[in-house]
DNA sequence: CGCATTTGACCAGCGC
DNA sequence: GCGCTGGTCAAATGCG
């Protein structure tokens, strides 16, 4: 025996002066309630039909007066009624999740609104910044370039070589072998896409054709970074730099990747020894990395990864390359959608980016836009290394983002404008949960396989594999 | 013997 | 022009 407080059609019945009334749950309808109302003055009877809402209205709660009775009815239909409540009931809650899970979906598609707006906004802002970047290295060009056409007119007698000069860079940009490399300095400076597609034409059938599609040559490192800023997505990826510092008592994290040692110097400043690696999973891989330990915390070891593989990765190898990739391609693709930096995975970064909660700072002070990946931090810690004066941040994908989570020191870039995007709370979590397991794993591939993994729900087979995917050193 | 690593030499860019 | 530095090459060496 239960009160029901029944609205619409049958409140007002009971707020009429036949308030008292039965309500006949034994009806085998169930849009349709047979309620007999007494009438409190004569207690005739008077049979009534009410449609009923038997969605989300029914509460159970005493209200006093304004009630209606329901009675046990036939002891013979008990059953029936009670199998007619739950059916009830369970509907009601369905229906219930279904609104929750509705507003839920609303709230979702809004925050992912925001996220691309706020993705789109910064990407505006870097290729604003690009331009003036070109603008005013082209006008310091310029002012260089009258400047030594200043020095050199007081030496040559005849103006018509200086008209010569000033028309050499459009010149020279049509020919296919510039003659020296002032000259060729000048046209890389004038058409940027053009000019690394001369350097790459340039490279091939050269003693090093098989990095044809691969690193920048020393030639390319006379680029400075604004004109690495102008390149192509495609190209440009390939000059980024991406370095992931982690502590590793071994000599080399393992990725997933087979590497063949090529060289090993002594660099400046470093008491340990940098180590040269080439990719060969494929002929003419083109990826290189640098491994070299901290000068001041030689349990750091940092790892430089540069170029795009041109073969299929294990996917143990998947989690870092796509990482790797999805951070140069972020920083140097602007608002292109292209997936180019992903390249020869089947690991749709992308598409699986709604949101970033992390800040990442890239440095592009050294000739190589270096984007760097501190996983030495402590966990949970969110937070960012300045070591420039001026930086620019924007959000990670979601791999990277996820997987290294809140120990991401930051990209820095040298720049001058400085915007932060809201972080967003609820991602922290799976941050902490994702960092965690790097943490305690110390298998740097098997954390990130199971980060990624764990983050994706498994939609890709990102499977760490340590006995066939053991690095080769 | 074949492959990977080591290591000195070489090259190019850059600053002075 | 010279020296420094980073990056790469290739012969020598080691290892299974």
């Amino acid at each position: 025996m239960f009160s029901v407080n029944l609205n619409g059609r049958e409140e007002q019945e009971s707020s009429s002066s036949m308030a008292l009334g039965e309500v006949d749950f034994f009806s085998d309808k169930t849009d349709h309630i047979h309620i007999a109302v007494v009438n409190k003055e004569d207690n005739s009877v008077t049979p009534r039909e009410l449609e009923l809402n038997t969605g989300l209205q029914l509460v159970t709660a005493n209200t006093g007066n304004d009630q209606s009775t329901v009675e046990d009815g036939i002891s013979s239909d008990r059953d029936r009624v009670e199998d007619n409540k739950l059916a009830k009931n369970e509907l009601s809650e369905l229906q219930v999740e279904l609104q929750r899970m509705n507003s839920e979906n609303q709230k979702l598609r809004g925050m992912l609104a925001q996220v691309n707006n706020n993705y789109n906004a910064l990407n505006m802002q870097v290729e604003a910044l690009m331009h003036q970047q070109k603008n005013s290295s082209a006008e310091k060009r310029k002012i260089g370039e009258r400047k030594s056409q200043e020095k050199k007119e007081k030496n040559v007698e005849s103006r018509d070589s200086r008209q010569f000069m000033d028309l050499a860079p459009a010149t020279m940009n049509e020919m296919d072998e510039p003659s020296n490399s002032s000259s060729e300095e000048r046209t890389l400076s004038g058409s940027p896409h053009t000019n690394m597609e001369l350097l790459r034409t340039k490279r091939v059938g050269g003693k090093e054709s098989l990095e044809s599609d691969g690193l920048a040559p020393n030639k390319v490192l006379k680029l400075n970074p604004s004109k690495l800023l102008d390149q192509t997505p495609e190209t440009a990826t390939r000059k980024t730099r991406v370095s992931v510092r982690a502590r590793s008592e071994a000599p080399m994290i393992s990725d997933g990747c087979q590497w063949r040692k090529y060289g090993q110097k002594m660099a400046k400043g470093n008491p340990c020894p940098r180590a040269y690696y080439r990719c060969t999973m494929a002929v003419g891989c083109p990826v290189r990395k640098h491994v070299q330990r901290c000068a001041d915390d030689q349990t750091i070891l940092i790892t430089s990864y540069e170029g795009k593989h041109n073969h299929p990765l294990p996917p143990a190898a998947l989690a870092m390359a796509s990482t790797t990739s999805a951070a140069a391609d972020m920083f140097l693709s602007g608002s292109t959608t292209s997936t180019d930096g992903l390249m020869n995975t089947t690991f749709p970064a992308r598409t699986i980016l709604p949101y970033s909660s992390n800040i990442a700072t890239i440095s592009a002070s050294t000739p190589f836009p270096t984007v760097t990946l501190d996983l030495t931090q402590p966990q949970n810690s969110l937070q960012f290394h300045r070591t420039s004066p001026a930086q620019f941040q924007f959000p990670l994908p979601v791999p990277m983002a996820q997987v290294f989570g809140s120990k991401f020191s930051g990209l820095q870039m040298s720049q001058d404008i400085e915007s932060t995007l809201p972080s967003q709370a609820e991602h922290h979590h799976a941050l902490k949960v994702t960092t965690a397991a790097i943490t305690a794993d110390p298998n740097f591939t098997s954390a990130l396989a199971a980060a990624i993994t764990s983050i994706i729900g498994g939609a890709h087979p990102i499977v760490s594999d340590n006995s066939t995917n053991n690095n080769s050193n």
